[in-house]
RNA sequence: GCGGGAUUGGUCUAGCCUGGUAGGAUGUCAGCCCCCCAAGCUGAAGGUCUCGGGUUCGAAUCCCGGAUCCCGCACCA
């Protein structure tokens, strides 16, 4: 399906709606979640849960959206999240600074020079506006952080720009009280904030977004150990997209042994990233990892690969995969002043960090658009049966007294359990295509017989094949339809 | 941020050129029907037409500006 409709999809039942949308002047990034939005998000975020934390016995932590300036300062982001854009003082064009002047200058700059010396540049090789030739104001320095003022002195803090930071900062503590050992990795699902100088496609590109997080810690020595915990991705193969384009299908046993991914370590996580999003619904034969080359990668990356799925709109990256060395602790510890270095092996040690960074919100779109079908005609939503935001439908197959008092004490009993919609408005079959539309699975009826024999018509959604069965059994039926699959 | 297009009940849309205060479809709700796969009948609710300013006796409609959305460019750690 295309984004229009799931964008339609969206606005209509309740899974997303822009930010403050009865003001006029509401800002552009910032999207709300709707019931189903948010409930699609929970069971989302429960399968991640399950298939990375759980599976991989990670720590889970949720740190604060606000952090002080330092932290930034040692991150790199004050510095290298900011770009030298310089802008028309005639149309008002803004151009990036360091690009437009290696471009028509044809000469290659170092990075970070003083914005001094890109004004100097400017002036020395006459370069104007490339739109409309008007002459350029001087060159400064744009940030993609939020900066917010802490207490009455209006103190510098950010809001993050990438939840990790928090796990950078909380790591040794964590070490320690959890009696870590390394490898260890911590996962953090939360927001993070990112001030695009204009934010395109609603869903896709956010100033607000939801990132889920896992930061592996390790000891580069053991790295490329092979351990039995490897044992189950060995021949679990992966499409990956070289940086000359040429793309392959190959088991991680073959990526590590043609040194296309580094070491084992990062196999494994690349494998599980994979296994996960095949139970999300998304379609695997349009999904690969990406490996990045130098000057795509992120400022603090010795190593990336993006996941992409494809969309009706293109290629859309889903998650980052980036080898950021010991790149963060060592910043850290040299800022902060204090040691990040754990023990391991009876040897000192500052771990590297593998990080598997996802996005949310894009993860979500995507698994809508790829679950969204026509079925001869009828609107279906096929999502897994345990991502979807309603999981039973009950109704009366009419609204006589007995069969509308037997479907009402049917769904008071389920609602504590499940997510439930009772829907006894219009033709059976209207009530149950409104059901497709939003992916419920299972639909109960009561009808004339349940008076007699105490039975219930269980309808699902994908086959509309139903079955008979005692009032009894509804719950142990849809713990069965809705459980994980192996 | 630049250029172009757009913005009318929940959703889609007519009306705009040729100013005279909104019409439809779908959805929703109530009743009828009483039905196991939507789009049968009756009725109802829901829009100060994106926001602000201007022109005019009068603005959804003309002019200016802001916001948002879409398309290109730039940006995308």
């Amino acid at each position: 399906m295309s984004y229009d409709e799931v964008y339609k999809l969206s606005l209509e039942k309740g899974f997303f709606a822009p930010g403050s949308e009865i003001y006029s002047d509401a800002p552009a990034g910032f999207w709300e979640y709707g019931p189903l939005g948010v409930s699609l998000r929970n069971r989302y975020v429960d399968l991640w849960r399950r298939e990375l934390v759980r599976r991989d016995q990670m720590l889970e932590i949720d740190g604060s959206q606000v952090m002080s300036k330092s932290v930034f300062k040692a991150s790199g982001h004050l510095d290298g999240f900011a770009d030298p854009i310089v802008a028309c003082s005639k149309c008002g064009t803004i151009a990036r600074a360091d690009r437009m002047i290696a471009e028509r200058v044809r000469i290659t700059l170092s990075e970070n020079l003083a914005d001094a010396q890109y004004d100097k540049l400017i002036e020395e090789n006459k370069l104007t506006c490339v739109n409309c030739k008007g002459r350029y104001g001087s060159v400064r320095k744009f940030n993609m952080m939020f900066r917010i003022g802490i207490g009455p002195r209006d103190e510098g803090a950010y809001l993050r720009p990438e939840t990790c930071q928090s796990i950078f900062v909380d790591y040794i503590r964590l070490f320690k009280t959890m009696r870590a050992k390394l490898p260890i990795a911590f996962a953090q699902f939360g927001k993070s904030f990112r001030n695009e100088i204009s934010p395109r496609q609603g869903l896709l590109r956010l100033r607000e977004f939801y990132q889920a997080e896992i930061e592996v810690f390790f000891n580069p020595e053991q790295a490329n150990i092979p351990s039995k915990k490897y044992d189950g991705i060995r021949d679990y193969a992966i499409t990956i997209t070289r940086e000359d384009g040429s793309s392959a299908k190959m088991t991680c046993s073959e990526l590590v042994q043609h040194g296309i991914v580094l070491n084992w370590l990062f196999a494994y996580y690349l494998a599980l990233v994979a296994k996960f999003y095949s139970k999300t619904g998304i379609d695997m034969s349009k999904a690969r990892f990406r490996e990045l080359a130098r000057d795509e990668r992120a400022f603090y990356a010795a190593s990336a690969y993006d996941f992409e799925v494809k969309t009706s709109i293109g290629w859309l990256e889903l998650v980052a995969c980036n080898y950021r060395s010991d790149y963060d602790l060592s910043a850290h510890a040299k800022t902060s002043g204090r040691s990040l270095v754990v023990e391991d092996d009876n040897r000192k040690v500052l771990p590297h960090i593998f990080e598997i960074s996802m996005g949310i919100d894009r993860s979500l779109y995507t698994i809508l658009e790829h679950s969204m079908i026509k079925d001869n005609g009828r609107n279906l939503l096929r999502l897994p049966a345990y991502l979807s935001p309603v999981q039973v439908g009950v109704f009366p197959l009419v609204n006589k007294n007995g069969i509308r008092d037997m479907a009402k004490q049917i769904h008071e009993g389920l609602k504590l359990d499940y997510d439930t919609i009772y829907d006894s408005a219009g033709s059976i079959g209207r009530r149950y295509r409104r059901q497709d539309e939003l992916g419920t699975p299972i639909c109960i009826t009561v009808d004339y017989a349940s008076l007699t024999d105490d039975s219930v018509t269980l309808r699902l959604r994908d086959s509309m094949g139903q079955e008979r069965i005692h009032r009894n059994k509804i719950g142990n039926r849809i713990s069965e339809i809705i459980s994980y699959i192996a």
